[in-house]
DNA sequence: CATTTATTACGAAATAAATCGTAGTAGAAA
DNA sequence: TTTCTACTACGATTTATTTCGTAATAAATG
């Protein structure tokens, strides 16, 4: 697949990937809750999304229901990959490093990291 | 500061926290090994970025002398932080944890997280 | 049945980013 | 001195993305 989504997409995708599946207007609302746009704005960023294939819908009376057609994990992987790329020069090391040291993790988190890093090893 | 560059801008900031300062001759003959791309695209967009503050110059006889106006760090800082937001609902967590995932650390690199990890545990 | 409302489709404008061509010119080379 | 070369400046075009207005129409409402 290893197609990027734009920032109005993702955001449209976000909303999609929690609720399952929605209706323009439901996901609309929710966008316009914290972002000023009208909703033939919202409605033809999803019929691009659908043109795209990165949604699917089905008719639900005259209306549509909008699912996406790619996966969270599967789009966050690819633009975690270009984001390591463009900004940290493919190192993974020093994205994670940064991340971690700039996001200050709790006690929980920081075991929940190490025990990751544990099945890592195990694996190795 | 918290300006976000464009991607063409980053991989000219790239080139230029490397090299602490360069010619537009000098950064485009390295963008163009992996870009094709025409040298008063490159000249363009540097004087873009100095028009904006992203870079200084200096005259250097008759042609300038580029030098990064903003430091690779805090612009990797910035840019981590609205990824986060935008592409894992600002949980540095969930960052983390798939980076760790998905880029097979070495063992060094397991221990250098460890490390680190310990550090901010006993400033807590 | 007539009117209002909610929805889709779609063209087009607005905005942002990247690209390139041309003109002018200082300095180097012939 | 004349010609060539390398550089800047800058307008304009191209491409991608986002935004919005209008028309058509099905369904709901009065």
């Amino acid at each position: 697949m290893r197609y990027k989504p734009t920032d109005a997409e993702l955001e449209i995708l976000s909303i999609l990937w929690d609720k399952e599946e929605a209706s323009v207007r439901e996901v609309h609302d929710i966008l316009s809750q914290t972002k000023e746009t009208g909703y033939t704005t919202t409605l033809k960023t999803m019929q691009i999304m659908f043109s795209k294939g990165l949604l699917t819908r089905s008719e639900q009376g005259r209306s549509h229901l909008y699912m996406p057609a790619i996966t969270e994990k599967e789009t966050q992987n690819s633009l975690l990959s270009s984001f390591m790329d463009s900004t940290f020069g493919g190192s993974a090391k020093k994205l994670i490093m940064r991340a971690i040291g700039q996001s200050n993790p709790s006690k929980e988190e920081i075991n929940e990291i190490r025990q990751l890093l544990n099945e890592l090893e195990n694996k190795q």
